[in-house]
DNA sequence: ATCCCTATTGACATAGTTGTCAATAGGGGT
DNA sequence: ACCCCTATTGACAACTATGTCAATAGGGAT
């Protein structure tokens, strides 16, 4: 029909990408389909099929790239000699809870045709830990005083920035937790953890 | 055809639930749809749907149905004295994280359709929390001192729990979390909550 | 210019699920 | 025994979304 416009393969599948993280904030996971997806970047679906092979490879590509950034963002303030807990948690407590992005976490681990993609998402998962985790050992306070405590630190705050980022909302006015705490929580979570890593 | 099995509609309700619930652990969410319940139950699925008007319906009165299970195991507990952190997290961790509950928690917060039984949903919640925070409150050894501190304990204990039910599985091998210390996390974070509580 | 690879597409097949409706049949009340 | 209410059901009608396939057309390489 009208003119096709070719894209490298790489290229298109950055585009559809953009366009799937775009509709994830906009219209929430219900919104993540091929067909609308296509239809925002101006192609058609099968073409999306094409690059990601179905739709949950196309979703657990968005996964790893939107989770690849919030992490190498945490690594790149750590390299920029940023250690203290707050500005970390704060960037983590943030983009979990915006964006959709604690949602989309939450389907990775909610839904079975999830799992077929899982060897690959994991592998790239690991790496990224692999990466992160010494880093924070290496330049957090306590760090490498008790390893072993700075690991259970940072699992607490990676599942309560889940949590937070899927629940927070709802739960905060169910608790009676004041409109004030609930914004200042992440502030307010990293000065407990100041607490409990001074602790011996 | 066959004789049919004619049951009041809190019997229907009750066996419905119970087959769904079975079901959620089993299969996971894509369990959860009124054909294959329906089958597990003996009845057709349009049976189902006359219970509950439609599917989401069906899945926000299982989410109630467990919520409410658990909270009030907690509430029961701290009526028979149980006042320390430790057993009343364990039973949250414990119950977020197995059976798909979290899981289904979870699903609460990212479907689109779960939103149109929100208010039904969020009516019968905050009767449960209208409930239990107080006695939380009341019962906990810092409770009386510093509510304020309480509430914001209580929110993070929950949104952790979740976190911890829907990601900590996979979580915590990334961040080279030991086994042991995966298993023992909840009494480990009961045991943070106490240092924390008694600080002034 | 010509060739070739492959990104792109429209049409189609299908599977799965949901929700509706009129008809049927338990079983309690009289 | 008879009525009546309603729980139950099978069949039906969409719809939604996915995935397949053969055909088409960019655009780089020669």
């Amino acid at each position: 029909m009208a003119t096709r416009k070719r894209r490298t393969p790489e290229l298109a599948r950055e585009e559809i990408l953009e366009a799937a993280e775009t509709r994830l904030q906009k219209y929430g996971l219900e919104g993540l389909n091929v067909a609308d997806v296509a239809a925002d970047c101006g192609m058609s679906h099968a073409t999306v099929i094409h690059h990601f092979g179905n739709t949950a490879g196309m979703r657990s590509a968005l996964v790893s790239r939107m989770t690849h950034r919030l992490l190498h963002d945490i690594i790149d303030s750590l390299q920029q000699g940023i250690t203290q807990p707050e500005p970390l948690l704060h960037k983590l407590f943030g983009t979990l809870s915006e964006g959709g992005h604690a949602r989309l976490l939450a389907w990775t681990h909610v839904s079975e045709e999830a799992l077929d993609q899982d060897q690959a998402r994991t592998a790239h998962m690991q790496s990224l830990f692999a990466e992160l985790v010494p880093a924070l050992t290496d330049s957090l306070p306590a760090g490498k005083a008790d390893p072993d405590l700075t690991r259970k630190l940072i699992f607490l705050s990676a599942i309560a920035a889940i949590g937070y980022g899927i629940a927070g909302e709802t739960l905060a006015p169910l608790i009676g937790l004041a409109k004030k705490d609930q914004k200042q929580f992440p502030d307010w979570f990293a000065e407990q953890i100041n607490k409990l890593s001074n602790t011996p």
